[in-house]
DNA sequence: AAGTTGTACAACCGCGAGGCT
DNA sequence: CAGCCTCGCGGTTGTACAACT
């Protein structure tokens, strides 16, 4: 089965967009709104494919959009934000108000990229260079030795560390809320698009070490059965953490990953007073609130 | 001054998700 | 429920401009 083309490329332009064309989609889209890019460019009369008008008026022409540079405050953002999630630039955009995942992503590979080596952090892993230089190295043998391990480990990917086996046909964290289903989609996204992208080492845009980031976690889970997964999750601190994976954890939160957000709510669970933070709350799929999933429930938070 | 290399960013491409029929 | 369509995303490319030799 073909898919289709977006449009009809023998009488559609390409590349820069002159100002005429820039002020015909202005125009169209102040009387009659954004959607419906496929017949936007009839309609506007532009000969253009209405993927290009979208991104357009979205990267370029929207009128809320932010110029000039980034500020030191929105570096240390972004950059917080991609060891959260990874190369999800849309979502890192969500709490960037005026920037756009375009715009994000192309700052990353040319400016924030450089200044995480410069630092001696690998900028996918967001740790220490040398220290993820040896670890390939160290990991190498035990993926060789169980892949199937390997493949089990980062499936596994979950956000509920107190219970990280949430196999559940219902997933307990996310809920039935349809809202946040489509945010559980970005977070799972997020987690198996990280797998993937480990996997794929032929990514020019990559680095070696990247390949180790999914070892190293798997090294970590055989090392601690807590499963933490810190380079894909927002990690918490655990009653009974080894001594590595709290440091870590202890690292990301000095490092600010809870420092976009307010204070996480605590509860006692047990005897242990667990951190608890809702996802979509702190990348702005809430705004200033937590939302319904993360809200007490039987006494408890959960993660979202 | 001319050629080469590096950088920044706009734009394109292919794919997956989800809605609609 | 399969097939199609649209939208949105992430990776990649193209190109203009700056810096360097």
């Amino acid at each position: 089965m073909g898919r289709s083309p977006c449009c009809e490329k023998a009488h559609t332009n390409k590349g820069a967009w002159t100002k005429e064309e820039d002020q015909r989609l202005i125009n169209y889209i102040r009387v009659h709104g954004e959607g419906c890019w496929r017949s936007l460019p009839k309609a506007a009369g532009l000969l253009r494919c209405g993927k290009s008008c979208r991104l357009r008026w979205i990267n370029y022409l929207r009128p809320d959009l932010k110029r000039g540079n980034f500020t030191e405050e929105e570096d240390e953002i972004i950059i917080k934000l991609h060891s959260l999630l990874g190369n999800k630039w849309s979502l890192i955009a969500g709490r960037l108000p005026g920037r756009t995942d375009n715009e994000i992503k192309n700052y990353w590979n040319t400016h924030i990229k450089r200044k995480l080596i410069s630092r001696g952090i690998d900028p996918q892993s967001h740790r220490p260079i040398n220290v993820t230089t040896v670890a390939v190295a160290a990991t190498a043998t035990a993926a060789a030795l169980d892949t199937s391990t390997a493949s089990k480990s980062t499936t596994n990917i979950c956000l509920d560390f107190r219970n990280s086996s949430s196999s559940s046909p219902k997933n307990p964290i996310f809920g039935n809320n349809d809202q946040n289903s489509k945010f559980k989609d970005k977070i799972t996204a997020t987690t198996t698009t990280t797998e993937s992208s480990n996997e794929d080492t032929k990514c020019s845009s990559g680095t070696t070490e990247e390949t180790q980031a999914p070892q190293e976690h798997i090294r970590e889970q055989q090392n601690n059965t807590w499963g933490v997964n810190l380079e894909l999750c927002i990690g918490l601190p655990q009653p009974k953490f080894s001594s590595t994976t709290t440091t870590s954890a202890e690292s990301k939160a000095s490092n600010g990953i809870w420092a976009a957000a307010a204070p996480p709510p605590q509860v006692a669970t047990g005897a242990a007073v667990t951190k608890l933070v809702c996802l979509c709350w702190q990348l702005g799929h809430k705004s200033g609130q937590l939302c319904r999933n993360c809200e007490m429930a039987n006494g408890v938070y959960r993660y979202c």
